[in-house]
DNA sequence: GGGGAAAGTCGAAGCGCTTCGACGACGCAT
DNA sequence: ATGCGTCGTCGAAGCGCTTCGACTTTCCCC
């Protein structure tokens, strides 16, 4: 392995030379610089992680936790992974995955030993355990997603409430007054995921006020789980004219449900999505559909903790909640309603 | 922060001893430890992770690169993840999230600055541009997936020829004399994905054993190229009884087409597919398949390079090729062909 | 009862890097 | 000319840990 000083030794400097080439903290002469440079590219020299670490107490890695279940959401979890390890890689730093297995302990452990300067939180739920943990003289945190009470929490989501509120405009404004919601997993709400249950609000009090009657049923992802959920709805609620989907792996089964007990998309019924735009977009009726910008969510919690790591004191990103404003794509699936069937006949 | 020495202050021993107390490497009185380990809790003392990899030149981190593209597979690539992550922590290791942009010089980086000890590389492609770093004196390495010349690697993977030779034995088993098969999306033999060819000659082998005549077609995920696919198929191979589909996003959108072309499955046409047992069990028609052992692969994976990393060199694990056996579900997807139109008529 | 091995502990020497203070050599204003 | 601030470089002191050799004590076996 090649060390700072064989390259000082191959240069004729010293190493502290070498270290203010690598790092720029002082000035060094063109002349030198380029001595340097040259003997550094020659001898493939890489500088030494662990040693870098202790001298200068900044190990350049930040951990994301991402959950350990994957019973939902997956294809937007590793999109957002993918997006932070992008990122902080353009931004000089490295990505160490934690599972939530650990749960708050290795929050502690990884940053309480200098493994990890800060920590990136996915799947965040309304009353996480490992919150206190951040909350009180905790390293650096950015979380994706958005917990019951964000003070002194740094977080980054999408504004799932105007989500939901955007649904049934879109919805309202097409002239549906009746809507039906097919939700997470039971599981999801139980676990008082801020997502599901921040859509769910931002849907009821739009809905309210558009004077929209909604209809919210939870849903498993299989194709049995929703006929049944489906069929309860329809049951219960004859006149629904349009379904507001929060679940992945429920769509494509809601439409060929649909399809099979001869409603047509959108002309009998309409469809909105939130979801994955990939997923709206490949579905067997494009989908109308709130996208959710996992890229886009790990790039800023990235940029937010390196703000803060490299930004004064409480300057910059310090704290706070930045919501990341919705976008409705219209596809195929919406419309308006189907005429009333008693006035014609 | 508290440091070893605070520590061996407050036991009253030397720093040495600490340190042995923690690693064991040399034999201490109970009573020393006992009272080492109480001034340890007591002081909440956490090893410093560069400080350790400094001294021991050993970081205690593997790294895993995923790749960057995310058009196929996803939920299998995020559980193999979640399963390296897990079975490294119990073994004292963590994962550094790598992703495919930086291609072979990451691999360099990372393992040049001592940063990971150990590298697990998924998504592995026939000819894949990581593999002469690993060859040439590269770190200790496992790869997810079978490249072309696995000569001197570490491999685990799947056994897809086996896993295709067994779905064609099933379907000729029941009778069935010509099948067709949908597979990955173009892109993916365009890149040689080892998994996706060798599939596909387990197919082609097996089914010329069986004298099975049958029809290979690439697909994307979306339901419209799903439909033109099909299309194809049954205007090329009429007499086609059965579909074997490896392609997740493929599944709903093929068994929605052939619901709506009037064919049942299993009594019209039969269904096997290669893909993880969540989606095949979740489908509208529960799927008979091979499953994709995501867990066993992660788990495996990391186990060889603990034992690789810990063992005698050239011991155990040192190199050669694990193919795990593949199993097929059966499930309601698949069933003996229709009968001949002709000879009843 | 004496020799040797094993147990138990300590001190010191690094591991490879960053960073601080110091120092000579300049250039500029006085 | 003299003094001061800057530039460019060096030496040395750690950062917190592991590990080696050495030392003392204990124990066992002949």
């Amino acid at each position: 392995m090649v060390t700072l000083a064989e390259v000082a030794r191959h240069a004729g400097v010293s190493a502290s030379t070498v270290s203010y080439v690598l790092s720029g903290k002082r000035p060094i002469s063109a002349v030198t610089r380029r001595r340097v440079t040259a003997s550094i590219e020659q001898l493939g020299y890489q500088p030494h992680a662990g040693a870098r670490a202790l001298a200068s107490s900044r190990s350049r890695i930040i951990a994301l936790m991402v959950p350990l279940r994957t019973d939902m959401y997956v294809p937007v979890m590793l999109e957002i992974a993918v997006a932070v390890a992008t990122t902080a890689r353009a931004h000089g730093y490295d990505v160490l995955l934690l599972t939530g297995e650990e749960g708050p302990s290795a929050l502690r452990r990884v940053t309480g030993s200098g493994l990890a300067e800060a920590v990136i939180l996915m799947d965040v739920q309304l009353d996480d355990g490992r919150l206190p943990v951040l909350r009180t003289a905790g390293p650096p945190a950015v979380l994706v997603g958005l917990p019951a009470d964000p003070a002194g929490l740094n977080c980054v989501d999408l504004d799932f409430r105007a989500a939901g509120a955007l649904c049934v405009d879109h919805l309202a404004g097409l002239g549906h007054r009746e809507i039906a919601v097919i939700g997470e997993s039971p599981g999801v709400y139980a676990r008082h995921t801020g997502f599901a249950e921040r859509t769910l609000s931002g849907l009821r009090s739009r809905a309210a006020e558009r004077e929209v009657r909604m209809l919210h049923r939870p849903c498993e992802g299989s194709h049995d789980a929703v006929a049944g959920v489906l069929a309860r709805i329809l049951d219960e609620r004859p006149h629904v004219s349009a379904f507001v989907v929060q679940n992945e792996t429920a769509v494509e089964p809601l439409l060929a449900l649909l399809r099979r007990t001869g409603r047509a998309v959108p002309e009998d019924v309409s469809v909105v999505a939130v979801c994955a735009d990939q997923i709206a977009a490949q579905a067997s009726v494009p989908l109308t559909s709130v996208a959710i910008p996992a890229q886009e969510l790990g790039r800023r919690a990235v940029e937010r903790l390196i703000a803060r790591l490299t930004g004064r004191p409480d300057g910059e990103g310090a704290a706070g909640v930045e919501l990341l404003t919705p976008v409705l794509t219209v596809r195929d699936s919406s419309g308006p309603p189907p005429p009333p069937r008693t006035p014609g006949a």
